[in-house]
DNA sequence: CTACTATTCAAATAGTCACTTGAGTGATAT
DNA sequence: ATATCACTCAAGTGACTATTTGAATAGTAG
C-alpha cells in the first residue's frame, strides 16, 4: 500500500520549504538572484567550500527553486522563476512583520533610529526619467560590473565618507542592492542620513527591478 | 563580537522556512486555517499525539506564523496573519510550477485526466447570486459546520455515489475543501467527472474565501 | 484543598542535516 | 593519452529535529 497522496504532496511542500530553511542556501539564491554563475563563484561569494555550496546548490534543485546547465566545465546556476524570488521576499515579509528579533536588527541597522520609507521602483522610475534623484548601487563592483540600473554610481561602504561631502547638501539619494536580504543599502541610507543628506532605499534590489521589466546596464 | 546583522536576519528568515518544512506542521497549519482551535483538536485532526502537536504549535509560533491565546484551560491556537496562508499557498505554486513529483500525485488525483481549469472565487461569487451552481463542500462535517459558504452543501466523498444519481445530468457543480493543500476537492471532481456531470474545483479553500472578505455561514 | 483537564516541559531515542575530507567524473586543452 | 579544471559523490563527524514517554504546570470545578 502507497502512502495517500494528500502526504506525498505536503512531503513535497515541505521540501521547499525547507530548502529555504538554511542561510547558507538562502546566500545562495541570493547570489543567483544576482545572475547565473558556477558554483565556484557563488562559492566565493557566500564563503561556503566548493564541495558544501555544490551540494547546497543540488537541494535547491531538487526543491525546483533553481536550474543549472553545463557550460563547458562549468555548471551554472540560475533560478528556475521569478516565483522564487517572491517566495523569497514574502518570507521575510512575514519574518519582519511578526518576529520581534528581525524588527530589532533592522533597527540596529538603521542605529536605533526607523528606517525611512523606502521608494517604490515605480517611483524611482519616474524620478528617473526627471532626473531628479542620484542611485547609488551599494553592491561589490563586481555584481554592479555585471548588470545595474542605469545611471546608477557604484559606491562601497567604504567609499562613503570620501563621497558624502561631495554631495549637495539637498539632493535625493536612492541607495539599493541585492534584493529581499539586502543589509548594505540600511547601512548606506543611515550612514548618509548621519550626514544630513536626504537618503533613502529602494524596495528590493536589482532582482526585482529586472523582474520587472525594467532596464538594467551592464558595463 | 556578535555575529553580523545578516547572518542575523537570514537565520531569522531560514526560521520562518524551517517552521514550515516539515509535514506536521502544514497539517497543523492547514487545520488552523479553517478557524482557531485548542491543541487537543488539532492533534486529533492531525493524527499527531498531544505533545507532539504542542511542540509543533511552538515551533510555528516561534516562527511567528501562528498565534495563541489562553481561553480557560485551553490554549488557542489561529493565524498570526493573512501573509502565512498566503506563504502557504505560494509554496504550492512554486511546488506545482516546479516539481514533477507534484504534477504527477495531482494527476493521479484526476484519474491520469488534466484536472480541469478551477473556478475562481469571483466567478463562484457571481454564480451564487444567480443561483446558477451547487456548491459542495467536501471538509468533514465538523468543519462545515464551524463555517462555509452560504449555500454550499456539505458532501463527503462517500455520499458521492449516493448522491450523484440525483443530480441533473447538466447542472454545474463546484467542488472545494480545506484551502490551499486541499485534496478532496479533486478527488470530488474526479468523481463527479466521471459521472458525466460537469464538476470544477474552487480555487482555494474556505480560508481564502473568508480571507477575500467573503460572507460565511456558521450552522 | 483536591481532583481533574488541557497543555507544556524534560529527557531519551532514532533519524536527518550541515559541513569536511578525499576520491571520482566530465569536459577541455596539450 | 595525459593533465587540468570545475564540479559531484561518498563517507564520516557533530549538531539539530521529530517523536515518544512521563512528569510538571495553569486553570477550573467541587
Amino acid at each position: 500500500m502507497s502512502i495517500s497522496p494528500k502526504a506525498a504532496l505536503l512531503e513535497e511542500y515541505a521540501l521547499v520549504a525547507r530548502a529555504l530553511s538554511a542561510p547558507a542556501r538562502l546566500m545562495l539564491l541570493e547570489q543567483i538572484a544576482q545572475g547565473e554563475r558556477g558554483v565556484e563563484a557563488l562559492a566565493d561569494k557566500t564563503g561556503l567550500t566548493i564541495a558544501n555550496a555544490s551540494q547546497h546548490l543540488q537541494a535547491l534543485r531538487r526543491a525546483g527553486l533553481v536550474a543549472s546547465r553545463r557550460d563547458g566545465k562549468s555548471v551554472i546556476y540560475r533560478l528556475s522563476d521569478a516565483r522564487t524570488l517572491a517566495l523569497m521576499d514574502l518570507i521575510r515579509v512575514v519574518a519582519e512583520r511578526n518576529l520581534a528579533q528581525v524588527e530589532r536588527i533592522l533597527r540596529g541597522l538603521s542605529d536605533g533610529a526607523d528606517a525611512p520609507e523606502s521608494v517604490t521602483r515605480d517611483e524611482l522610475a519616474a524620478r528617473l526619467v526627471e532626473g531628479s534623484v542620484t542611485i547609488f548601487d551599494v553592491r561589490p563592483p563586481d555584481e554592479f560590473a555585471m548588470s545595474h540600473i542605469p545611471g546608477a554610481r557604484n559606491v562601497t561602504l567604504a567609499d562613503l565618507d570620501r563621497i558624502a561631502p561631495t554631495l549637495a547638501p539637498g539632493s535625493e539619494i536612492v541607495a539599493y542592492c541585492r534584493g529581499p536580504y539586502c543589509v548594505y543599502a540600511y547601512q548606506a541610507v543611515t550612514a548618509l542620513r548621519k550626514r544630513g543628506l536626504n537618503a533613502r532605499r529602494l524596495e528590493g534590489g536589482l532582482p526585482e527591478w529586472r523582474e520587472d521589466g525594467r532596464q538594467v546596464t551592464a558595463l
